[in-house]
DNA sequence: AATGAATGAGGGTTCATTCAT
DNA sequence: GATGAATGAACCCTCATTCAT
């Protein structure tokens, strides 16, 4: 790749992260291409020449921070922390974009691609999530930390809902003092841990 | 309350819930007075009659759809199923608009409150959601179902981001099948109930 | 039809002659929507409430100008003028819009319609033009005008192109000094009247 | 010419040619530069500097046109075919280009040139075009074809609207089958060819 | 109280044209 | 001389809101 083409592609990504800044705080339809290229610091007209449209942008934002949000994951998984911390970080650790499709994308892509890509989706979480997280699961069955009766699904399922949580600034706040009776209910339940 | 305020009222709560159903099928910014008006059958300017903005319409929406939500939510509580049914129904049944609020409304309240009413939510919770919860929930301790050690608000929020959950028809459909597991789950965790 | 219906139907012409006449002079792309808006008087999005798209006040634009063309047409066809005189008007006489359908709005027509009412402009033929112009032909023939082994269609393409010429301002100017002389052609072509 | 100057001629002829069949296919107006360019294989800026202006661009490309039309014409006047054949071909012959402008060139020119180089177009009539069919139009007096009364200006007239008719594709589609009824109303008129 | 009509402001998009390499 | 990148201006269109009846 030469310097023009990696320009171009820096560029590129720049105006991916803005935009994708822009999304998350304000919402995908609030922000306009306008307020994207102003705080891109280029011109309206470039961000098309790049996207071809609004709706383009938004999906390649989409796609880079799944992307992202993959790798990340990946490395949690890989890394060679205890079990359970490596559950905690996945939850907790806010840093990590991880695993699940924040709500607003969501949202979004599902209103807009639901005949044809709204299997996008599912396709990434069948391509990418799945793999890398029955991974995870196995060393946890393994090591005896998962019901073997327990589906991977509905383990998914939690992790995602609770990651989902996570991913909003004011759940977040407010139930970081719950850290540990949260974790607690993950592995042993409502019903606690009482043996014996 | 006579002839003619019962009328108005009717009419108010007609334009409401036509609001509250598009809200949800399209997404509150995606759907225009015009919209609205055109559906229920009414014009532009009654809505802004009623209601002075579009906000105005968000904002009573919103709370129209809480009400309901929390009576629902009140009946499952006051009802005499065993207690693990009440968990379910609470987190399964698709009717039971409940507890949770719906991340549409939540996003859009949260985006536009922030300062003012972003406390709104909260003392929702707080002077809605949780009094209720907690008879619940003292009703599960005192049952043997609950880990005493457990937070009121930890079990709260586990309610809540399942009941969120199965608000998205895609996720619901999909996880429905994993009733038992999740259930199991929430009640014994992902170590499994496996005592003596 | 009411006051109300009256005033609209009224704003409604206004706006579409005014629309007629920037797309006569300076052709249809050219004029912008604001351009209209500006010199009918109103604001731009009234001729959206009226006319939804361009392209439909394009559209009605057109069927409004055929529809004054046909009426003007069928009164020169049915007064009882003698029958060349007739045609001299239907050839020469500007006012008249009639029959032809103007080459601006031809095209863009065309162009945009091909496929579904590509037809429409055959239509109009079909079924205003022709009828009416049959008529006017078959008088021209009992009267001695014209030789019956000429097809109608072929005669009809003469009066089009010659009244297609007559509509564009410069042509007109300029073949006006002509008029004996293309009379004369048209009735006794290039060979000239030279019998017996 | 030198190697540069040719290769230089030539690149600027396609993309001529390119311009030409665009603005005939699709109108002037709704074609880009940048379809141009990409079609022609260059770059915009290329095109910018060769012709400095859109507006250049249609102009040459325009008079390209004209150019390549006259030598057509001037050859089919040139050939040695009977008087009545030559004339057919020039109004008949799709392939021939010649005499009449095209519309859509007609129009674009008379709406930017008005005042200008409006004389531009009648410029080429009157250095180019007549003097070619004047001397057709001799022949044929001479060959007792025409009437001698009629001026030159009345015949081309005649010629350059059934031309111009047979240029457009839907037009010429519909009235081939009446070209024998077309030739006999232009040489006899609509009386008829009835002399004893 | 209710409506049809009207509007200012703003959003996405395209285009002819210029800049920098 | 040729190109990829960038842009200001303009265009079509939508929307929340107000005016007049």
């Amino acid at each position: 790749m030469d310097g023009f083409q990696q320009r171009r592609e820096q560029k590129k990504k720049d105006i991916l992260t803005t935009a994708h800044g822009l999304f998350m705080t304000h919402g995908i339809q609030k922000v306009s291409v306008a307020e994207i290229a102003r705080k891109a610091g280029v011109s309206q007209v470039t961000i098309y020449n790049y996207f071809e449209n609004k709706h383009k942008l938004i999906y390649e934002s989409f796609l880079y921070y799944v992307d992202e949000a993959m790798s990340e994951f990946e490395e949690t998984v890989d890394s060679d922390l205890p079990f359970p911390e490596k559950i905690k970080q996945l939850i907790f650790n806010k840093k990590q974009t991880a695993i699940q499709i924040h709500p607003e994308y969501y949202q979004y892509m599902m209103r807009e691609y639901t005949a044809d890509q709204g299997n996008l989706i599912e396709r990434i979480y069948a391509e990418k999530t799945m793999p890398i997280l029955s991974i995870l699961l196995e060393e946890g069955r393994s090591k005896g930390y998962i019901d073997p009766s327990i589906s991977m699904e509905a383990v998914l399922f939690y992790i995602n809902i609770l990651k989902d949580a996570m991913q909003r600034e004011e759940i977040y706040e407010k139930v970081l003092p719950l850290t540990e009776d949260i974790t607690k209910i993950f592995f042993y339940g409502l019903v606690g841990e009482k043996r014996e």
